[in-house]
DNA sequence: GTAACTATACCAACCGGACGGTATAGTTAC
DNA sequence: GTAACTATACCGTCCGGTTGGTATAGTTAC
């Protein structure tokens, strides 16, 4: 191997934000080899197809997750508050990459929605471990999710509404626990 | 004048449809018109453009949520339970015109994410004088959220592990007022 | 009352552009 | 000399939109 594939990164890179900032729909192989500061026929030199490059970005993705979810699994605060302020961050490479992959499974990549579905999983069975009672750990990754969704929205509602009431949230999210005994 | 427009509705009927079940890119003019047993041209008599479709969707749509916030507003048992229970119910004309919009919005459509926006000011506005408290409010939006977040999500993974399990969440709802006095 | 005309509600065929993908010939860095 | 590209040209397909036409029902003029 002479030089290192340094369109291979850049252009899965390129992909990513493309899917995340534009659309699916703008996400054009010539779009995201442009963006890469690469010829149209160095990205099929690396993704021999689109789907290749979808493959890509959800192999990346499933790197990105099982470090969170080691991160997730030894949090000091806890699994809950982890995930949840894991949540609503916007700007780590693992949501880049997340929105990327919601994207993805949007338009109907059968792979992207498997593996989205998978990792809600996990995200469930830890905080089940954590939480014990499946109602309430329903309800976290329903926070959770929540969350995701503003941030995979165009536009800035969520920004101007709960931007600053992060903090209030997660002193919530431990409190949670105490709901079914309060319920019994 | 003489003939009622009734491919009008269809059209509009099966484009929703086909934003739902098949996805934003899945829904061209000539899909939605062979599926309302139209011809593209007839779909193109009504709707000057796909933009005007899109458009024709929204209008309909912002019917549908005023009925929807009107009944929000009278609930018995409360504006957060109402909401939530809806956001979970999958089968009603407002949730297909819902999950459409967010089809839109996420396709660039910025008219549908402005309503997205505007559809949640509004909900939050609705329970935010029901429970007083902004952070729970917070709180109760992003449930109904994540709810409707799976509901969008192509896949089954919800239907396997919350199933069932929506009695149960929909208890804890008005439990979460009782969260701010814990928490003091 | 009927012929001429208008408006509505479509359909079928086509056009231009974009996109995914192929092919190929040449270039650079190690 | 080989892996990692660039550049360009091209093909088939699909998609949004245009055009030109047809059928039907109501409206007007006489």
């Amino acid at each position: 191997m002479a030089r290192p594939p340094a369109a291979r990164t850049k252009v899965l890179d390129a992909y990513i934000s493309l899917l995340c900032e534009e659309g699916e729909r703008a996400a054009t192989l010539e779009a995201a080899a442009t963006r890469a500061g690469v010829s149209k026929g160095g990205l099929l030199y690396h993704f021999a197809s689109k789907e290749a490059l979808a493959a890509g970005v959800i192999e990346s993705t499933e790197e990105h997750v099982q470090l969170d979810l080691d991160r997730m699994h030894e949090a000091a605060e806890g699994a809950s508050v982890y995930y949840v302020q894991t949540s609503a961050e916007v700007d780590t490479e693992l949501d880049r990459h997340l929105v990327a992959v919601q994207r993805l499974a949007q338009a109907g990549v059968g792979s992207a929605a498997a593996m989205l579905e998978d990792v809600h999983a996990r995200w469930l069975q830890l905080i089940l471990d954590e939480v014990g009672d499946p109602a309430i750990a329903h309800l976290v990754i329903l926070i959770g999710e929540g969350l995701y969704a503003h941030l995979a929205m165009p536009g800035s509602w969520y920004q101007s509404n709960f931007e600053g009431r992060l903090k209030e949230l997660l002193e919530l999210v431990p409190q949670l626990k105490k709901l079914k005994e309060l319920n019994e």
